[in-house]
DNA sequence: ATAGATAGTGATTGGCCACTAACTTGGAAG
DNA sequence: CTTCCAAGTTAGTGGCCAATCACTATCTAT
């Protein structure tokens, strides 16, 4: 039961990712992640600042997972093989909702946070997912509407599973193949 | 200053498109949307059951309006040439940003829901967003790849509106002659 | 004019929630 | 075994917010 600080932390960002993923910033209650990890609410603000520091943590670990997912599906690949087996993964992460919702999450908050003149936030979230498409774009040959395709397949399959289209709807049809043209 | 029931009903539906945009469903209040519309906040629910009717109407709206741009847009076109057409009116509405925003504040609203139970807003939801697919798939000639990569175009635009990347940054650079490839 | 309907307001309330303060428990080193 | 620090808890507070209720103002038709 007892753990050291940074273990309980560790806890605190993947229950926060789920239960962000799941509410929204506004929707999820501290008090819900704070069950989630088996402590008492008050604790949380112990480990941290305040209810946006986790939000932001768990954010950033998001976007790094989602990196790992890529960076692990195409070791060893480059060009449009590399494409390919990332979109695979991708398609794969349909099954951990969550992951996929976090990161939705992650882009309506920094909206919200923008619109009320907090635009540190949105330079931060913005370097951090410029690196991610970096990346990816260097993986995949470095061409600039590769990636575009790529991410824009990837934000595509975030709202059908938002929506909660199952995925044998015909909706899904249009995704056998579609990896960049190339 | 008064007006008709039914007339109020339209205002309160624009100025919560607005709201519900920049906060989301759990960070706007009633109150905002009042302030906005111009009313006391408990007049709201003369006109609405419920807030939730509000977001619900103010979705519904936006897809609607959507639609409207799309069409507008490609009238008396076809194939790719609709297509073109109706891709250059979504850039149009990246000026336009509530409009973008409501759209993603629906999906994850629906999630939210899904995750509590409340499937029958996702059901009405995919309803919705279905018929939108399925009339811009016909109009740009039918083929669901087509249709695929048109939605992906739009869903990534939404994210680059969402975190605030300027119109001049390179990461937009993808997008030109991005139209479904034909 | 005035009665009835429709548009609209002010005051309030009960519940939730982020955050604080003060206290308790457990474990490892000397 | 005791001392000390880090882990963790219980109780509480102030603010916000959806929704209700009782009320007022304005239009319209006779």
């Amino acid at each position: 039961m007892r753990m050291s600080a940074e273990e309980r932390r560790e806890s605190v960002v993947r229950a926060a990712m789920i239960e962000f993923a799941r509410g929204g910033y506004r929707g999820t209650s501290t008090e819900a992640i704070a069950r989630r990890v088996g402590v008492s609410q008050p604790y949380l603000f112990r480990l941290f600042p305040g209810k946006q520091a986790i939000f932001e943590a768990a954010a950033e670990r998001c976007v790094e997972e989602t990196w790992r997912v890529f960076d692990e599906a195409s070791a060893g690949l480059t060009g449009e093989a590399a494409a390919e087996a990332m979109s695979e993964a991708y398609l794969g992460l349909v099954e951990d909702r969550d992951q996929l919702m976090m990161q939705m999450q992650l882009y309506v908050s920094v909206f919200a946070a923008r619109a009320v003149g907090e635009e540190e936030i949105g330079e931060s979230a913005r370097r951090l997912w410029e690196s991610l498409f970096e990346r990816v774009r260097i993986r995949i040959g470095g061409d600039m509407k590769d990636a575009t395709q790529f991410f824009a397949h990837g934000m595509l399959i975030n709202t059908l599973v938002a929506l909660g289209f199952p995925p044998d709807h015909r909706i899904w049809g249009g995704f056998d193949g579609c990896e960049p043209a190339g």
